[in-house]
RNA sequence: GCUCGAGUGGUGGAAUUGGUAGACACGUUGGACUUAAAAUCCAAUGGACAUUAGUCCGUACGGGUUCAAGUCCCGUCUCGAGUACCA
């Protein structure tokens, strides 16, 4: 009986999808696990075989699961709202709805032919109304919350309110907008409503508010930090610049401890956790109030506020910097200083913030005229603006110590602004001085002598004595902003009355994405929800009106932004545990059971981003009492990226068709070098060239003098025969070629035009690119390729797997041609799940024919092979050290080696010649979680009537690995020279005496006696001297 | 620049608390079977030397600790990822 993989595969994923083996309950006695894979997005490429990686190993571990009793949720969905189907409808006019379906039922073809085991009737669609009602309601829980310091946690904006009415403002204790002005109770009555509500967006944990953003002019939308990418958006690499406008904005900054001080907690990797950290950017410090001096021209004292992390400089600053966008700019520049300040920021606001970050060595800034007083020595000091500091971070000021801080060095030194040493027996002549741990401060009045911590300490001490500063922690972590310019995505629950926003009613959600003509912004510069006529909310029907009958009294216009692409996944591993609720987003029930995730696997690309986010939601719903985890994830693992192998011929570049040399080249008239002899070229280059030039010389001297072999040298004088001859064949004039140098082009060639050996198949790639139709190929051998006299072998590289390198290999072709279940058993046998690897095809024949292999422990020609036979000791000895390190192995994650255990079991057990049941059934359920189609069919052929996935996970018996014997190595000074078996329950002192009574030692030592002999018991003997 | 991670045969990669370096595969070479191919099976395969026995070298490089180092410590180099004037 043949192992028939297209067949077997074929009948169990139907079998699974028509018995739904894999549906998880929300009601179980058994322990729930929940595994989950990150969210795909639906492009329309389709996967390749890098894309399921993780998705092996998750289904691999959810399996495993179940085997071992567990209650297993494991479900996929799509995070189908976003860019590429929306940019494909505006040049296309095709509906992104439409895309997206397509999109999602190629990559759910692409999905089911791996034999995953997903929970399918659990699906999610981000674009999905059903699915996106959820997600506006978390927005409006967001905006009905404030973010209380007191009790450090999300509260409802009804207890904010109940204290404004009781003590106004000045009591409480928010995270908020910074320019809040101070009101009584009887302020706070005595407001018109509108301004009670624009006081409550401050306070709002998702506000709108008019923010500078990252604005995308080549997207036409805004981008979040983590959307761009050196300056340029993550997609489609376009310029961003910086802008003023009105968005809707997550007080993401209010959790910022909290999101830092939760990564304890949870099994993620290091440098995901360090991304975090870094992102989130707390730093320890104080914020510092300086007094601009009262002068001549400017009539008034100005405060300026500065963060620093080193406090206890204070007496080294020797002047300041702002931002040239600090507000405070305009106020206090001298009418002298006015002209260069305002040509200084108009040239500093031409400049991209992609010119600004590249180019950090140019120092450049003016001066104010302006003065401030030093808060202790009150010193004038004086005040510079200068594109270096920042205005998005801590106040957009700093106090500059130039003999502390590298930048305010350089800024000083270029500027002629005087450099005061604060640092005792420390020399700045030639940089700062910015080591913290050794400094000893000095010329610094009451801080003299006093290391970095103590007079931290003392310099707060005081500020905050003279009212002039305080300890402070600063974020480098901003507030997200939360609108896009643009259609697919979630529309805003949000209408506005008299330009305020107001949320519709839970109870009327969703608010579905209205039809657009076109999906570009409107001619006005509107988001393209712009080109929506039906765009209007009646508050008396409570329903989407047409913009025609907006009133401003009970019809208003509604929000035309969209929520980002990180909305819809912020929440969705809740909303699997219940996704058809349509009451709730889920309910307590299920959440109570589900929990969270016990295992995410995905990549390391959504550390700052959906991950940040996610963590952010999950404590909001967690403060608000939704949720009973303020963590999601318990466990997170980043699977390695696979990159592709591609395939490159060598075009020779270097042969002219006329004696015009700078006439084109005839791109008909292709020289190709097979890989070999292009070394063989580069490396001998010299020894071309000289025959090139006929320079006289025996054989005997060229190998002596360029070092060869004479079969190399006759191999490379073939080689420029060959060479001669094909220039002819093509009617170049010449091969030329220059000491040092060879005109060479490598070009990328279709992998699938390449076997397992890196040979060219020539035929293919003359009907592949037609420019190569009449090409010569050169062999490894050195001849012209003319049918099956040479080989022609492709060089190969590692790179990212693309389109445009025609390195893609998708899994459909593998499926196919080996099987499902060699893919996954190939996809784990490539290393370490976290390392990223490069696919090579060639590799998959090793676990097919492992499968083929192991098809033939259980059937033959004639058919089934297994029987009642009593196990062997052997036979047992190899199936329970498979069960103990298959087992280890998945509990940590280590699936290649287990691949690699799987393969030695099946070679020992096919020496052993073992056909006994009472091993090859238990056999079949270990790889079930790795090649589970294989694994059903030989379980049914067992005569089992039921799916393999409800057997329990064979049980390891140590009994059956105990030995009584060990082969010891045997080493002197440290290298292993012969094995000997002893005993295992021999002591020290009798496995001494037996080595060195044997016959190896004795000629090893050669009559000497040893200084010292190690016996280490059940490991090893050395033997020193 | 800073932070993190990694360097092992021709290739992907194994190697438990320091204890036989190169498991398991791919590729290559030779052989068996076959009209032939595919498939399958057998053998060899880190390098150098040696007829055999065997010897020497070898886990990026240079030191060190140890009876023993791929593994631990110090320094250097290279590559990859993240981040980037963060006060």
């Amino acid at each position: 009986m043949q192992y028939n993989f297209n067949e077997i595969e074929a009948k169990w994923q139907k079998f699974w999808a028509e018995n739904q083996t894999f549906k998880a309950e929300n009601n179980s006695d058994k322990e729930k696990f929940y595994v989950l894979d990150m969210f795909p997005y639906p492009s329309g490429a389709g996967l390749h075989v890098g894309h399921p990686l993780g998705y092996i190993a998750s289904d691999i571990y959810a399996r495993y699961k179940r085997h071992k009793g567990f209650n297993v949720l494991h479900p996929m969905g799509y995070d189908s709202f976003g860019l590429p189907a929306e940019q494909y409808a505006i040049q296309t006019g095709q509906h992104p709805a439409i895309t997206t379906e397509t999109n999602i039922n190629r990559y759910r073809e692409q999905l089911d032919k791996i034999g995953f085991s997903f929970d399918w009737s659990r699906e999610v669609r981000t674009s999905n109304p059903k699915y996106y009602k959820w997600t506006q309601w978390v927005f409006i829980q967001l905006f009905n919350s404030w973010y209380n310091k007191d009790s450090d946690k999300a509260e409802d904006i009804e207890s904010l309110i109940a204290q404004f009415e009781k003590e106004g403002n000045s009591k409480v204790n928010a995270v908020c907008d910074d320019d809040i002005v101070e009101f009584s109770a009887a302020d706070w009555k005595g407001f018109s409503n509108t301004r009670q509500q624009e006081i409550l967006l401050q306070y709002r944990l998702t506000y709108l508010a008019e923010t500078e953003v990252n604005w995308c002019p080549g997207l036409g939308t805004v981008l979040a930090n983590d959307e761009i990418v050196n300056g340029v958006s993550e997609r489609g690499g376009h310029p961003v610049v910086r802008k003023k406008m009105t968005q809707w904005s997550m007080r993401i900054t209010a959790y910022a401890q909290r999101l830092l001080d939760g990564l304890d907690k949870i099994d993620w990797p290091q440098p995901l956790k360090d991304s975090q950290t870094n992102w989130i950017g707390r730093s320890e410090g104080a914020s510092v109030t300086f007094k601009t001096m009262v002068s001549d021209t400017v009539g008034k004292s100005y405060p300026i506020e500065v963060f620093t992390t080193r406090p206890d400089t204070i007496f080294g600053v020797s002047f300041m910097t702002l931002a040239p966008e600090h507000e405070l700019v305009p106020q206090i520049t001298t009418p002298e200083q006015k002209a260069e300040v305002e040509a200084y920021i108009e040239a500093t606001a031409k400049r991209s913030e992609r010119d600004r970050m590249a180019d950090v060595k140019t120092i450049s800034g003016a001066f104010t005229g302006a003065y401030a007083e030093h808060p202790f020595t009150k010193e004038p000091i004086p005040v510079w603006i200068g594109d270096y500091v920042l205005a998005g971070y801590g106040t957009g000021a700093v106090m500059s110590v130039p003999c502390g801080d590298q930048r305010d060095y350089d800024f000083a030194k270029h500027f002629n602004i005087p450099i005061p040493n604060i640092f005792e027996g420390v020399d700045i002549s030639e940089e700062a001085f910015s080591d913290k741990g050794s400094a000893v401060i000095a010329n610094s009045d009451f801080l003299n002598g006093l290391p970095y911590k103590k007079a931290v300490k003392r310099v707060i001490f005081e500020l905050e004595k003279m009212g002039q500063g305080k300890g402070k922690i600063n974020y480098r972590l901003r507030d997200a902003v939360f609108s896009r310019q643009r259609y697919w995505g979630e529309p805003f629950p949000v209408y506005y009355v008299d330009g305020l926003p107001q949320m519709i009613d839970t109870e009327h959600l969703p608010i579905t994405l209205p039809e657009v003509e076109k999906y570009l912004p409107t001619e006005t510069g509107e988001p393209p929800l712009g080109n929506a006529t039906v765009w209007a909310w009646d508050t008396k029907e409570n329903k989407v009106v047409s913009n025609d009958l907006i009133d401003h009294k009970t019809i208003f216009p509604l929000e035309l932004n969209t929520m980002p692409g990180w909305a819809g996944s912020s929440q969705y591993f809740n909303r699997y545990m219940d996704p058809g609720n349509d009451e709730a987003i889920f309910s307590q029930e299920a959440i109570n059971y589900w929990q969270d995730v016990d295992l995410y696997i995905g990549g390391s690309e959504h550390a700052t981003g959906h991950l940040l986010y996610s963590r952010f939601w999950q404590k909001f719903m967690f403060d608000k009492g939704f949720v009973p985890k303020d963590e999601f994830a318990k466990k997170l693992i980043n699977q390695g990226m696979i990159t592709g192998t591609s395939a490159f011929i060598y075009v020779y570049d270097g042969g002219f068709v006329s004696n015009d040399a700078d006439s084109e080249r005839d791109s008909t008239k292709n020289l190709i070098l097979s890989f070999g002899v292009l070394q063989l070229v580069r490396e001998n280059i010299n020894l071309l060239h000289d025959l090139w030039k006929k320079a006289p010389k025996s054989d005997f001297e060229i190998c002596e003098e360029y070092s060869l072999k004479i079969d190399d040298l006759n191999l490379i004088k073939r080689l420029y025969q060959t060479l001669l001859q094909a220039a002819e064949r093509l009617g170049y004039i010449s091969i030329a070629w220059f000491r040092d140098f060879i005109p060479i082009r490598p070009i990328h060639a279709d992998v699938s035009l390449v076997n397992s050996s890196d040979e060219l198949n020539i035929e293919g790639l003359r009907n592949w690119k037609p420019e190569f139709k009449n090409a010569i190929f050169v062999g490894e051998n050195g001849s012209i390729i003319d049918g099956e006299n040479d080989r022609y072998i492709v060089g190969r590289e590692v790179e990212k797997m693309s389109k445009s390198k025609y390195n893609v290999v998708s899994p459909d072709e593998i499926c196919e041609e080996y099987g499902a279940d060699s893919l996954r058993l190939y996809e784990m046998f490539l290393g370490p799940l976290e390392q990223s690897k490069p696919w090579n095809t060639a590799g998959i024949t090793g676990t097919h024919g492992f499968l083929k292999k192991m098809w033939r422990l259980y059937f033959d020609e004639n058919g089934a092979k297994f029987n009642d036979a009593e196990p062997t000791k052997d036979n047992l000895k190899t199936l329970h050290k498979t069960i103990k390190k298959v087992e280890e192995d998945i509990e940590n994650f280590s699936f290649n080696t287990s691949v690699s255990t799987f393969m030695i079991c099946v070679n020992e057990l096919s020496t052993q010649k073992c056909t006994s049941r009472a091993i090859l059934e238990p056999l079949a359920i270990l790889v079930s979680p790795y090649a589970p189609h294989i694994a059903e069919e030989l379980w049914s052929q067992l005569g089992h009537s039921e799916s393999i996935a409800t057997a329990p996970f064979p049980v390891f018996d140590e009994s059956h690995l105990v030995e009584s014997s060990k082969q010891y190595p045997i080493s002197f000074n440290g290298k292993m020279r012969f094995m000997l078996e002893l005993p295992l329950d021999l002591d020290k002192d009798g496995i001494e005496a037996a080595v060195m009574a044997h016959e190896k030692t004795q000629k090893q030592l050669e009559g000497r006696t040893p200084k010292k002999v190690i016996v280490v018991p059940g490991k090893i003997v050395n033997i020193v001297g």
